[in-house]
DNA sequence: GTCTATAGTAAGATAGAC
DNA sequence: GTCTATCTTACTATAGAC
């Protein structure tokens, strides 16, 4: 019960998780104003008021700290996607009238953060990046996408393979063309456009 | 007229050409083999019989070495799926009854090129690549997509531009996926299954 | 004009003290 | 957990022979 040393077991951890922090602070304001590959690990820690041995206590290295700011941004995003697929489900009159407006709520969702982070969003779609890194991303959306296009799935059969590429893959460059876009206005009636062709994919042809 | 010394300005500058070419297609082993991060310079000139100077005299580094591979490939490709649009465009039996056919049978001719030259392929689309590269190929597709669905524009309005995003973005995933799937048969049908889906795209919704 | 051999350089990664 | 000093690696560039 000493009140001078209040949580003695507490503060190093966190002393260790501001740093962490500072750390991912510095590098997506060094990363989104230079690049990746310009950026120097030194600036990163200055920045941060740390150390470079610091950087590689709390990462693997500088590909590390880039896929993690990734991670970070997809998880949120994936969030904000599930939060409009909820209220596109529940909106709906019928009980399953139509399974793909969450999918295209979700959709759309994505693509609004993109534009709203835009600064951030753009630094994973500009190419510079860390080897490998538009694999990792590729396989982030694909899951994602899959995992939502189950809503399809309860329709009929369990989900046509080629649909779910297809999505995805409109998905991937539609986020590509919306982020990188100077006309703000332009992106986002490209968006809308490109949703409206996804949301006439699934019709079953007349055969 | 001597006919000792045959063509005695040319045959210097063919041995620049066999150097180049000898050194395309050593770095085409040894990134297919062991992927491009992993690739020395070293290794690429020890096995076409050059040196290092003579890479640097012909390309600017490694990196264009593996540019210039995928232009080479991607030109061969965009050959072959010319070659198929005209032929579906002939074949057809009115005039332009559906012009969606030609860019359709370009489309299967580039992943059926992806399916045949798979190791070549799979280079590409694994990740490991010069940093930027990504924005490359995304550039390349998207243009030869453009271009192609040029076919759509003779139609009505001048080609809309979500479609085309749909289009290319379906197809650039589709030739990720094909080329790294390890099941041949698998990958087959799944470009088949995308070509179905992509058919049903332009399809005007009975509005 | 073409190639060999050698040195430069820069940046990310690590070892070990505090 | 944090930091400083050091190292290693591999791409890049250049000088000079054929």
């Amino acid at each position: 019960m000493t009140a001078n040393v209040p949580e003695p077991t507490a503060a190093p951890a966190d002393r260790g998780a501001a740093t962490r922090s500072a750390l991912l602070a510095a590098a997506r304001e060094v990363f989104t104003s230079v690049g990746y590959a310009q950026a120097g690990v030194t600036d990163i820690v200055g920045r941060a008021g740390a150390s470079v041995g610091s950087l590689y206590h709390h990462f693997t290295g500088k590909a590390d700290l880039y896929v993690t700011l990734f991670e970070e941004f997809h998880q949120s995003q994936a969030r904000r996607a599930r939060q409009a697929a909820r209220e596109a489900r529940e909106a709906q009159p019928g009980g399953g009238s139509d399974p793909r407006q969450p999918f295209l709520a979700a959709a759309r969702a994505y693509l609004d953060g993109c534009l709203q982070q835009r600064e951030l969003a753009r630094l994973f779609v500009c190419g510079d990046a860390p080897p490998g890194f538009d694999l990792i991303m590729r396989h982030r959306l694909r899951e994602w996408a899959s995992r939502n296009a189950d809503f399809f799935a309860r329709s009929a059969e369990p989900m046509d393979e080629a649909v779910a590429v297809v999505m995805t893959g409109a998905l991937m460059l539609a986020v590509a063309e919306v982020s990188l876009d100077e006309d703000a206005g332009h992106a986002r009636r490209l968006a809308s456009g490109v949703l409206d062709v996804m949301s006439g994919i699934g019709a079953a042809p007349a055969s």
